[in-house]
DNA sequence: ACGACGAGTTGTGCTATACGCAACTGGAGG
DNA sequence: CCTCCAGTTGCGTATAGCACAACTCGTCGT
């Protein structure tokens, strides 16, 4: 893949020297200024790369910052809540993930396994129903009214008899979960999985991610959900701290 | 280039999904996972790309954080300080710049030519020598005394029997240059050509830019330097301002 | 005005690099 | 143990990338 590793030089000298010329770069790339040219027109095209003014003098595009801020908010949070999702799973020893709202479903960016588990499915990466998952429901809690209710208006899958599928019951399931602080799942989801989750707030305040704990339901169950919560919601704490959030 | 629009297709993906293990990239790339795996070999030798922690997931990696600083930052200079130069343009009808210091250079990075001017020199994009221009010798009065001496330590090339190449009498008129707070040149690049500049300074307090109005020894008369200074220094705060100093 | 020069841009034939097939490796699960 | 599936590697082929050469346009000097 040559010539993708001379698009990313193309890019690294546009940083360094902030605007070149077509020969310039040709001078640098070591190719024929028609190379460089073609090069420099894909990531014209594509955004990476723009045209300055005048004269064919080209300089990095705003696709970068795009792109730059689609991976720097994505890092600082599996990065910063790495730690506290470590300790919290060994305090009690559960499995602990992270999960982001993207595209009307709950994405789950980093996971740790408790030292009870066993066997667990890697979330991380999949994505999972709002409403019958822990996560899900503080994610869809703590949306802005208008949002909410359109996320809501999707088809409420059954994954099992105790999901719940009926719109009015979970909102208020969602409003409880607001007033309490955390949300939780009893065989929602699947039949022996319970799970609690709590709120983790960005910059300005808004809920950015939920914390949650998951585990079998003979394990995590019920009557513990409230101490598990409150285990929770000083660990997003933290990571809310850590990313920014300063209330 | 197709392989260089795919691999930006790549970056874009990773952008939108956070996260993506090579098969998945492949399906949506439309092309054999051999190949998917070969475009983001790339990226990740390079660094736009990173691999997850476990089993082959690939997410943006930090190289594409520092090519945004690259863009972000020079993209807010020019963005804005492009009213305030045409403002000052129009006020003292000569040639306004703003420049940065690179690699021991006078970048222009951009250029508001002023309605007396007929016919002047595009300077955006051009390496000018701190010593012998009116913004080189703002950016070097104001960089820390060790980071000085080593610019100066270069070759003060003449380029006119003006020029200063002593770097006694050049260290004396950058002390004169701090206490005023502008710089000037007069016939010291080019026989005619006089400028003078003031600092723009960043978030940090820290000169980060250098201000500059240009024009002809006939017209921009080294009696007009100091009002023509007061009105750049108007200007480069209210450019400082917008890119963030508070001071 | 014209011509020279140099930077960016476009067309085209050739071949080297990118592509996909197929096989391999390793981990997870039954 | 075997199966499955995801990632990774080897290799032959053809297509995409490359450089040459020509074109376009703007600037500058006469």
């Amino acid at each position: 893949m040559q010539s993708v590793d001379r698009a990313v030089s193309v890019l690294e000298f546009l940083a360094l020297h902030g605007e070149m010329g077509i020969t310039e770069l040709a001078a640098e790339l070591g190719v024929h200024k028609s190379t460089a040219f073609r090069l420099v027109s894909v990531l014209d095209s594509r955004g990476l790369v723009e045209q300055t003014g005048d004269r064919g003098k080209y300089r990095l595009g705003f696709g970068i910052v795009r792109l730059a801020g689609a991976t720097a908010a994505q890092m600082d949070l599996s990065r910063e809540s790495r730690p506290v999702c470590e300790r919290l799973a060994a305090q009690v020893g559960e499995t602990v993930n992270v999960a982001i709202l993207d595209e009307g479903y709950a994405i789950n960016v980093s996971q740790v396994r408790g030292s009870a588990t066993v066997a667990t499915i890697n979330w991380v990466g999949q994505r999972t129903p709002l409403h019958a998952t822990s996560s899900g429901k503080v994610l869809l809690a703590n949306q802005p009214a208008p949002l909410r209710e359109e996320l809501m208006a999707r088809p409420l899958t059954m994954y099992t008899p105790r999901t719940i599928t009926d719109p009015g019951l979970l909102r208020a399931e969602l409003d409880a979960a607001l007033v309490a602080g955390w949300a939780s799942t009893g065989d929602e989801l699947e039949i022996g999985l319970n799970a609690v989750a709590v709120p983790i707030r960005g910059m300005d305040g808004n809920v950015v991610a939920a914390l949650s704990v998951s585990g079998p339901s003979y394990r995590l169950t019920t009557d513990r959900f409230a101490e598990v919560a409150r285990l929770a919601a000083d660990g997003a704490k933290e990571i809310s701290h850590r990313i920014g959030h300063t209330g």
